[in-house]
DNA sequence: CTGTGTGAAGGCTTTCACAGCC
DNA sequence: GGCTGTGAAAGCCTTCACACAG
């Protein structure tokens, strides 16, 4: 039962599988084969088995997986994770862009609030969450108990802010400035760099 | 000599060197050890010494590396695969904000032109770039010997526009869209994918 | 004495092969 | 016959331990 001996990269594959289950879902489909739902997952199939064993065994043999019962065991191990409340901070192009990026909500994250320097209610209303000054950030994190953030100001400020963060309370830091956050072992970064992704696909193309 | 040799994961920490050392030579030293420089990129020293060796040994014993000549070194690795010019499909929320995104261009990415279903001049004048209509997509991607695509169009026609993509001769898309492309064996796709990455997170904060 | 280079060991994941059930 | 569940094998990376150079 307990989530620590799942591996990290089976939980990361674990949404995935939810996201292809829920394209499934909306086709009607009472059943997946693994090999089906692997492939609209993009793993092979018998990585998806041996992820599944991890947190028991739903599958039925011969048929394959019920679309229904799968769903419910993914939101049962992922479930509780999610409809976290999150705050960006650094209101910038990235960061305005993803504040009016649906994935995030259509996903079950509220972002309840942006942080900037330049907090204004123009900025406000064109982004459609409430905008913040800096000096706020502590309090608001310890009265609304948030535990995760989305990091997106310019690399030179990034550790200065992610400290502030850490020592407010949050756990958890999704990060898009450029650079290795030193952080407690308490708390999680998941690393997003763009302009890496692009390098290294480049170089497999020779 | 041969880039097919170095694994996957060096590759990618390699981007994470070189930004890393650009970040020392501006900082006027002269030397880094492989401790330093691990430290700054998130990984364990031994794990970036093993990585160097993959193609040449260039640190001096007791001293550490010439920041000067593993700059070069890393630029020699992966210098071919800058400078690449690049193309956007689809200029919505997140396809304008990459636009805006000054990441791409600071490491050597010129984007030259994002393409969309609603083409205007207004939208080109917003957004600093051509932006033209889909159906110029082929013609263009042949015209420039275009290779890379960011690929910013919603889930559901994801697939069609990638088909299209490759059919004119892309060989590497960096996909936001949250589905997994189906592609030749001989183009490759890195996928972001925002919410699974916030998702992830909030798993490992229990 | 500091810090690199590297074979060997270790650990983690993925894949295989096939037994077992519908 | 079709498809899952899973121990065993293989593969891939990371880490260790230490020889060696400045």
């Amino acid at each position: 039962m307990s989530k620590l001996v799942i591996p990290r990269k089976t939980v990361y594959r674990l949404s995935l599988y939810y996201r292809a289950l829920q394209r499934l879902r909306t086709g009607k489909m009472a059943t997946v084969s693994s090999a089906a739902l692997a492939k609209a997952a993009g793993v092979k199939a018998t990585q998806l088995r041996k992820d599944l064993t991890y947190f028991g065994q739903f599958g039925t043999r011969g048929l394959g997986y019920s679309v229904e019962a799968l769903g419910k065991q993914l939101t049962d191990v992922l479930g509780t994770t999610r409809l976290q409340p999150v705050i960006l901070v650094g209101a910038g192009n990235l960061g305005a862009a993803l504040l009016r990026y649906p994935g995030f909500a259509k996903e079950g994250f509220e972002v309840l609030a942006a942080f900037d320097l330049k907090a204004t209610k123009t900025r406000a209303r064109e982004l459609g969450v409430k905008v913040l000054p800096m000096t706020k950030l502590g309090e608001f994190i310890g009265e609304h108990h948030i535990k995760m953030a989305i990091l997106t100001v310019p690399g030179v400020v990034a550790q200065e802010v992610a400290n502030q963060l850490v020592e407010a309370g949050v756990l958890a830091v999704l990060n898009f400035a450029p650079i290795i956050l030193q952080v407690p072992d308490n708390v999680v970064v998941n690393n997003v760099d763009l302009a890496i992704e692009l390098e290294n696909l480049s170089y497999f193309i020779q």
